[in-house]
DNA sequence: CCCTTTCCTGGCCACCCGGCCAGTTTCGCA
DNA sequence: TGCGAAACTGGCCGGGTGGCCAGGAAAGGG
């Protein structure tokens, strides 16, 4: 064997299903070698699920949606949004509020990271 | 749910890394409930290798800012935070500026992408 | 024709965020 | 023993954010 045997394995969880992430959590957090991935760890493999029922990613963003999101990714502000689509800050914070309301986010960061984590857009 | 939750569940393996594939499946192979998929099974969840994508370096992030980056990715406003970390509001902003300088981002927003982009943090 | 949906705009307001100033303790290293 | 880095805390404040209210214009289907 290699001397780094006694290095975990973390292994990360990406599972939609609560009743199988449930399962799963509780069938390999008592495994030695192995150690389940605090969120935001790096790890060396993720568990996903492969039958993706509960997630047709028909989330169905109208196309300003998408244009406010993907500036949002890039770090910009209502205001530089506005000027870059050539619309009021107010209509940016309607599609911002249709954005969260839409992706199930409490805030922008978590609405990029919610998107990002569905394929919606690309980091 | 169907009632036959005390079935084992099958979980596939798909790694490249013959080292890491090996050690999963040693590791898995034990576990009570759980079986490993034979080769064309469906499986109720695959084990994905993570990235291993090229990063010269990592940022030096400190562990606190580790911390308080993972959170930030979850959506957790600088209030949420402190009480996770059981630290106060004025020392998570101090973390989250340190941040921002090192990871060169305008927002907490920017920060997350970039530091996803650049493998730091997974979503 | 009416009516629904989508996109757009405005005002108002509580709260959050990030940057500035200041300070403390603890730790390791030269 | 001195010194810097890391972690932590506080006040203050301008500007950003998100939720609420209201409305208007245009497209498409009944």
């Amino acid at each position: 064997m290699s001397g780094d045997n006694t290095a975990e394995v973390v292994l990360a969880l990406e599972i939609d299903d609560p009743a199988l992430a449930d399962r799963l959590t509780a069938l390999l957090g008592n495994v030695a070698g192995l150690r389940l991935a605090t969120p935001g760890e790096r790890a060396a493999a993720t568990v996903v699920a492969r039958d993706a029922r509960s997630m047709p990613e028909d989330i169905a963003l109208t196309q300003r949606e998408l244009d406010v999101l993907a500036l949002m990714a890039e770090g910009a502000s209502n205001k530089m949004i506005a000027r870059q689509l050539g619309i009021s800050v107010h209509t940016v914070k309607f599609h911002v509020g249709s954005l969260l309301d839409k992706l199930d986010a409490t805030g922008r960061t978590d609405a990029v990271a919610h998107a990002a984590r569905r394929g919606v857009i690309e980091l």
